[in-house]
Order: C-alpha cells, then structure tokens, then sequence
DNA sequence: AAGTCGGGGTT
DNA sequence: AACCCAGACTT
C-alpha cells in the first residue's frame, strides 16, 4: 500500500500538468519585481547577489541604486571597490559588494567583458555558487538546470515530506535530482522563480497559506495535516556575546574611523577604534560596564589604533578618568556586540591649514588612497565614508550631543 | 560539516 | 528572543 502511494506520488510529481499548474498560477499571480523587468545577465547576477540572505523588500530600493551607478559590467570594473562599498553600505555581508567587484573585473580581463552564458562558467566567478549560477543560468539564458535557495528547500521538504534536514548534500542532491525531471523545457527561469515565489508568498515558513496554494493536492506535508512540521533544520550553534570596547576621538565636530580589513567581518568599512573583550565563559548576561582600570585603557587604545600619534593625549585622559558610555547591544548572525565607548577629546588644530584626512580631500579623486587608512568625517555629513549600521547608536548619540551643545551657544 | 559573514522583517 | 531571508566561502 505504501509502495503504492509512493509510486503514485512520484508520477504526479513528474505529470507535466503539474509544472503547467506551478507556471501557470506564477504567470497569475506573481509580484512585479524590478529584475522581472530586464533581460539583462548583468542586472540579474546584481539582482541575485544583493538577494542572498536579504529580503526582497530590502534589496529593491538597493538595486536601483546600484544599477544607476553602475549600470554595466565594465562600468563596475572601473569603479573604485569603495564606492561599490558606499552604495552597498547597510545591505550587509559585504564580502559580496567586494566580490561582485571582482567579478566584473574577472569578465572584463579574461572574458572580453562577456558575461558566462551558462551554468560551469558563470560558477567560476567570484561571488557566484551553486545557487546564483543556477538562477542566472536559467533565468538569463533559458538553461534548464535548478537554482535552490531556502524558499525551494522549504517548498519541496513539505511537497515530499522530507523527513532530514534540508541543509546535507544529500537532500540538495535529491533535490535536485526531483527538479530536474520536473523543470519546465520551455520555460525553465520562470520555473525556478515560480518556486520560489511560491515559498515567498504562499508556502511560507512560519504559516502557510495551503488554501492557495496550486500544488496542496499533491503536497504531502498539507495532506498529512503538517506541512508546518517542514523543512527539518539541524540546531544551530549559540552565537558568543563579545564587550567591544570603542574609542571616540573627537575634534570638535569631526570623529576619527578607520578602515577595517579587506576581509572578515565588516570588510573594507569604516569603524571607530576598537577592542574585543572576550566575556568570560561566564553564562552571566553582564549587562552593566565592565571595570577597566587606567592600564587596561591604554592597552585597548594601542591595540584598536594603528596611528601612535595619539598616545600621549589618550593617556593624559585615561589618567584624568573617563566616562564609560553605553552599552548598546548589537547582534550580528553569529555574535553579539556589546558595544561601550569612551570620548577622548582633542585639541582643534590652531593652524588654518586643512587637515590632511578629511572626507574633503578625498572626495577630490585622487587615485592614491590605497595608503588610507584613516578619515575624519564630520557628524552633519558622512555620506562619503561607508559605516557599519552597527555603530549607528553612538553616532546618533554624538549627533544629539552635538545639537544640545549648539542650542546652548544661542 | 561546521563556522564566518549583516541587517532587517516577522512571529 | 528566535527565526528567517532568491547563500558563498573558508576551514
């Protein structure tokens, strides 16, 4: 009986009506996205990577930015990585704005500024795996070949009621194995979209709309009554709290950032100095201000800053005591910010010559400024420094103190 | 196979 | 809070 049922099942699952009924509700029903628009492989490879781990709604007006500024792939390889970044600045998982950068290049150096037509080739470039290739292959070229990204695993884990977690090798490759036989000939982009947008608007994680849904009747989670069950995650490790110790220099209105690491976490942005402090195993929410003597100060200050310059100035204030300020917590995907920061003012320079490191300067495109590591950006107008959303409660906190201290002068 | 990488939207 | 999101890459 139950072999019956499963061989049932698998010839409705491989019934060209069925992927007729999956094509034809999208053709019905689906958004109007801006990437629906174009046929255009390069504004749908952009379209793709600004929409790993990021909503549609977040990516939209992001995409329209980028496009404009960068509307073609020879356009991107000659912009400098730091304005990829400055438009790219609050998508997160920057690494990709760096790697779609590089990607373009790649195309312009070794591919005469083609872009790959199909799956292999478009898997070598940087930034693009198994996924993106997918969907720019099917979508871009009309290659019938699957682009499975969370939306699809959650489609298909309840349509087979697929009982391990979806995240192995071993469900990608069933899964696989079931679209391939399944996949539209005629149509195969707007199949991969029709099941993800399926999984966007229909079979969603947290509820499911299985009344509207054009496959409930052969969905075997919905005719076990427990679709919800669907799909099967593996746990997840706990994410670690770190104390981010943070140094403000201030001159007046102006705030010291320097630039983070090309890799790693936020890289190739804009930070305030700082310091990990690992919080000891202790499972203790410890949300008051750690206790940091005057020594400890100093070594932080040595560690998050590069520039010695500042040394004596800081020392002279850690020395006078300090105001310890927050916290403020942040949480990135696999850590927690527990951000404190301490305000170390400086002397305004007397001379009337213009500082060397200021937003102005740069903006005058000299090419030179692989050597910057560091920038003064004013409170009223950092729109040329791409900064991290994470520090945004303490520039807030500096803009308010800013403000109170101008209505005081009048 | 597990860990690293943001930020926002939802329950 | 926890979970999710049109994942890729490193270890």
């Amino acid at each position: 009986m139950k072999a019956f049922i499963d061989h049932d099942h698998m010839d409705m699952l491989q019934d060209q009506n069925l992927c007729t009924r999956l094509l034809n509700w999208y053709n019905a029903s689906h958004r109007d996205l801006p990437w629906r628009k174009t046929g255009n492989p390069y504004a749908i490879w952009v379209s793709e990577v600004m929409l790993q781990q990021t909503q549609v709604k977040t990516v939209i007006p992001y995409y329209e930015r980028f496009l404009q500024r960068f509307p073609s792939v020879n356009e991107l390889a000659a912009a400098d990585l730091e304005d990829v970044l400055m438009v790219w600045s609050g998508l997160g998982y920057y690494s990709r704005a760096r790697r779609l950068w590089e990607g373009a290049n790649y195309i312009l150096q070794h591919l005469n500024g083609q872009m790959p037509g199909d799956y292999d080739g478009l898997l070598r470039i940087p930034g693009i795996g198994d996924y993106t290739a997918g969907a720019i292959a099917s979508i871009a070229f009309g290659q019938r070949i699957p682009a499975i990204d969370g939306n699809v695993k959650r489609v298909l884990s309840r349509l087979l009621a697929w009982n391990e977690p979806v995240e192995t090798v071993r469900s990608l490759r069933r899964f696989k194995e079931r679209l391939l036989a399944w996949q539209s000939v005629e149509n195969p982009g707007d199949f991969n979209q029709a099941l993800m947008e399926l999984g966007a608007m229909v079979c969603t994680a947290a509820k499911s709309a299985c009344g509207c849904c054009p496959l409930a009747d052969v969905c075997r989670g919905f005719l076990g009554g427990e679709a919800l069950l669907y799909p099967l995650k593996k746990p997840k490790t706990r994410r670690k709290d770190i104390t981010r110790l943070t140094f403000v220099l201030r001159k007046g209105n102006k705030i010291y950032v320097q630039k983070r690491p090309a890799k790693g976490l936020l890289a190739g942005l804009w930070e305030f100095p700082g310091s990990e402090i690992e919080d000891s195993d202790g499972q203790s929410p410890n949300d008051g201000l750690p206790d940091i003597s005057r020594d400890e100060y100093m070594v932080h200050f040595q560690k998050a800053l590069a520039d010695r310059g500042f040394d004596l100035l800081a020392e002279e204030q850690f020395r006078r005591g300090v105001i310890l300020h927050g916290p403020i917590w942040y949480t990135f995907s696999h850590r927690r910010w527990k951000i404190i920061w301490v305000i170390i003012d400086l002397p305004e320079p007397r001379s009337p010559f213009p500082l060397r490191e200021t937003e102005g300067d740069y903006s005058s495109n000299s090419k030179d400024e692989y050597s910057e590591i560091s920038r003064w950006v004013s409170l009223e107008n950092s729109g040329q420094t791409p900064l991290p959303v994470a520090f945004s409660g303490i520039y807030e906190s500096l803009q308010s103190e800013l403000t109170s201290s101008l209505q005081e002068l009048e």
